[in-house]
DNA sequence: TTGTATGCGTTATCAT
DNA sequence: ATGATAACGCATACAA
């Protein structure tokens, strides 16, 4: 079943059959009815590898978004499909494993589907500075700066790492912690992990104390990680009354390991997450977090993307606002570990 | 860059260079390494919409992943994927919206892609009544029973959900428990929740009681409708001492909940889950859940679809073990509930 | 408004 | 072992 037979049902030519089926414009309606018929009578759907190969352009959106398990991409993944929905653009999602090339990916879409752009959810900047040359239509990194790589079609929109992470070990220290372990900053992400870190150090430095390298535990973004590290961590250091996770996952897998060390959260360690995910919310205790805005990131990014598609101007490198989220995860610390 | 630029500067015809690309039989070494420089040098990649629109067969399977945040899903496509690229076939997954009609999609991949088998994770019976028929390759359904369907062609897998649901109950039942509210069961995955629902219904009858409808709290399977659920049910039912959650993501609801309503968990109420996802390990208390034999099924379904693929014979439904993991989410009840 | 004809980049068939 | 060429199913330029 091809055009070529709905064309024949339908008693015209392929190339009508073609225009009904794409947005029908110099068509009668009459004829429009008749083929729209028949593709329904014979439940017709056009083989889309046929037209991609010939196709130049297609109208769509692709949304790459690599780590189909990271809680904070699902939500973006949300939002920008349906606002993109509502601007008439089509989203094509895309799940990509962490450790898979990206840019590269994203040229061979090009290459193959022809998107009128591409929204990134995540990606290491490596991948950016090495593929992205085959990348030929605008595009927009979510939670990730690409202003660095100097890419003409390429903007960008990130939390800013540095600050909501000193805040987040500000927030600590205010409370009186003094003891604080560090979860994450690990090899992948490592662009994120890496402002995160300087943020707490800079928080840190900022009381005259120093990031302890003892202290900080690198590890991967899941939960498991998050629970080793947080045993490696208490074991090495005791001492610790706080512990800043650079992701909530991370807090959620830490806060199990605390529970099986026998101290509680978050009367004998506080812990702080980052990101904000849903999750957080479910937790026991509740977690205090560092609030990425998932919401307006989801709306920016859609509006940047959909800006540059229409006029090729300028890439953008913005950062977006944060908030952090009190639950009842962190306590001040109790008198008698203070005072070690 | 096409084949037949690689053609003309590696100074063959073009059908060299697609024998090179595929498998490379029937071509002399020289020719081979000649032709595989040209590729390498000028970063030449296929164009899949050609190769897929001409070609009849491919050797790779479709792995279709409905609801990309089923926790279970997630286990099961991680091994599934290592398993088939082990027996030398490539997986391509698709992540379907949960709403989305699976078996719809699998025809048109059939169409498109033309996959040697698919590999169903989720999806509803009704879309398969509907949409199978145009789904033309060896098929496995996971965590589903097919043998109902009747098609030629598709196998399935899955957890006793009847007998599973039964044991938990009776677990609870066993611990002393007389007032069990359930969370589950609404109208996805109907065909699931049904079995469960029975399994509950078959535990309490045997013990001379009956599943009161006012007991059930039919929801989605997310963490935001458990929560809601489960305060549903304690507001309308407070003598409710144990509660079975038809899956680890509504249990965690229902804990976040019994914690914002005062009630602690095991000690005032019991929650016990299903599925045994890696996030039970991490919740606190950790679930007490059902856990289902991911790895076994992910192994026994490739197993399967291979088999089919190799020879066509008649398909099979088996059913995967499962066992009671034991977390600390489930305790006897107290005496003065006990007594209500 | 409609139909005809060409080509997208590849695989498969058939020669050689 | 290799090359020429005909499809694959569609969009599109162009003719009518």
């Amino acid at each position: 079943m091809t055009i070529k037979d709905i064309a024949r049902l339908a008693g015209c030519g392929v190339a009508t059959v073609s225009r009904v089926l794409n947005g029908g414009r110099d068509v009668s309606e009459e004829t429009r009815k008749r083929v729209l018929a028949v593709v329904a009578e014979q439940d017709f759907h056009p083989n889309n590898n046929a037209r991609h190969l010939k196709q130049r352009q297609d109208t769509g959106v692709a949304v790459l978004v690599q780590g189909s398990q990271n809680l904070l991409f699902a939500d973006l993944v949300e939002r920008a499909q349906a606002l993109l929905r509502e601007r008439g653009r089509q989203a094509e999602l895309y799940y990509l494993d962490e450790a898979a090339d990206g840019a590269a990916f994203a040229a061979q879409l090009c290459r193959e589907r022809k998107p009128a752009g591409i929204l990134f959810l995540g990606g290491a900047a490596w991948d950016f500075q090495r593929s992205f040359a085959g990348v030929t239509v605008p595009c927009v990194l979510l939670t990730g700066s690409a202003r660095g790589l100097g890419f003409a079609h390429l903007s960008s929109l990130t939390t800013d790492d540095e600050e909501a992470a000193f805040q987040a070990v500000s927030y600590l220290l205010d409370r009186g912690h003094r003891e604080i372990g560090v979860l994450g900053g690990g090899q992948p992400l490592s662009q994120i992990g890496r402002q995160r870190l300087r943020g707490c150090r800079r928080a840190l430095e900022a009381r005259g104390l120093s990031l302890d390298e003892g202290r900080t535990e690198p590890c991967r973004y899941d939960m498991a990680d998050g629970y080793a590290a947080a045993r490696r961590l208490m074991e090495r250091c005791p001492e610790v009354t706080a512990v800043f996770a650079m992701s909530d996952v991370l807090a959620i897998g830490a806060i199990r390991a605390l529970g099986d060390l026998n101290l509680r959260v978050p009367e004998d360690v506080s812990v702080m997450g980052y990101d904000g995910v849903f999750l957080a919310r479910y937790s026991v205790p509740r977690l205090t977090t560092v609030c990425q805005d998932t919401d307006l990131m989801a709306r920016r990014g859609v509006e940047l993307l959909l800006a540059q598609i229409r006029e090729e101007g300028e890439p953008v490198h913005e950062t977006a606002p944060f908030r952090l989220l009190e639950g009842a995860s962190v306590a001040r610390p109790r008198e008698e570990k203070k005072g070690v």
